[in-house]
DNA sequence: CTACCATACGTAATACTATAACGTTTCATC
DNA sequence: GATGAAACGTTATAGTATTACGTATGGTAG
């Protein structure tokens, strides 16, 4: 069975181009930044970009493993420091996890859409969310440094699936 | 020296309002719904409103060890467990945290905005933004279960004593 | 009454997440 | 070829959260 009607952008794509344009667009931004994308951060990028799913670090830690027999928690964090810190990646803070980066632009003004079933995380730009939102912080005289909006719920994809069943 | 200028909600109050305010309307929440607000419930509860600081599990655990020796990990997070349940307390998610609801109607439509220098995270209600939110997702055609926004930076108060020390 | 059941709690063990500390390698620069 | 910075190796430890199983309590059906 193909769901056909289902709306999520996830859905029925071609994730190998997700992918390729991740690591051409991360190489890209390190090579004018001046910093240095080592084979550990790449291949942990890499990993990342495997699905749509939010994925844990000793997930990634045991899947960096299989082909780095010496990886340590440390090596895993350092990556994933380095590639927060260079924005090609985004923690997920409400379930400790961490998805790659597809912000259309790298803007980051993005708010995150979690599956509670498939657990893919959805990027999305919401600009007027974001233009509302940042009159509400002025409004407090409160100075922003960041901002993490979460939504859990069921994405369209899943819906379309429950829906089937009945 | 005092602060007479500065905004924020949180300054320059009678804190232990905020506490029996907290406290009775616990109270009366769980007779109302027919749900225990038991002795430790109760002075966990207690102990997260002593400021407005987001606390966390094990900070909360250790002092309620100070008065009840055999309080384990799981005490606390059973009884942080039901306050959340009964949106008594929200979890801080980019925290690991917990801090007293303080929605003025219990709707939890909120936004927190979590001061980065004094740690005190303030609850906004933003029905503007919540509106803008739920529109997008609609867009989505996400199904919601839950939201979470997280806003980090510097409050008025922090703001405004870096202002006055230079 | 008492057998039953649900809720809350006691207790121990364990799992999961993240960082600290210190040593080594590498490579560009002086 | 000494210096210094960045990345990584390695070990230990800190911090966060859950599981599992046993006990106590109180309400209720029989
Ligand atoms: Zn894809
Ligand atoms: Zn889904
Ligand atoms: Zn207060
Ligand atoms: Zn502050």
């Amino acid at each position: 069975m193909t769901i056909s009607f289902a709306s999520s952008q996830l859905s029925e794509h071609d994730h190998k181009k997700c992918v390729s344009a991740a690591l051409d667009t991360a190489e890209h931004i390190c090579i004018i930044r001046g910093v240095q994308l080592t084979p550990i951060r790449h291949k942990v990028l890499e990993l990342i970009w495997e699905s749509h799913k939010a994925v844990k670090a000793y997930d990634l830690l045991d899947r960096l493993k299989l082909i780095m027999e010496a990886a340590k928690p440390a090596t895993i964090y350092r990556a994933l420091d380095f590639l927060i810190e260079q924005g090609l990646i985004h923690r997920v803070e409400s379930l400790n996890a961490f998805i790659g980066c597809s912000c259309s632009d790298h803007q980051h003004e993005q708010l995150l859409l979690i599956c509670n079933r498939c657990h893919e995380v959805e990027e999305r730009s919401a600009v007027k969310v974001m233009e509302v939102l940042a009159h509400e912080i002025e409004q407090a005289n409160f100075i922003l440094h960041s901002k993490a909006i979460e939504i859990h719920g069921i994405c369209s994809k899943c819906d379309a699936q429950a829906g089937n069943k009945n």
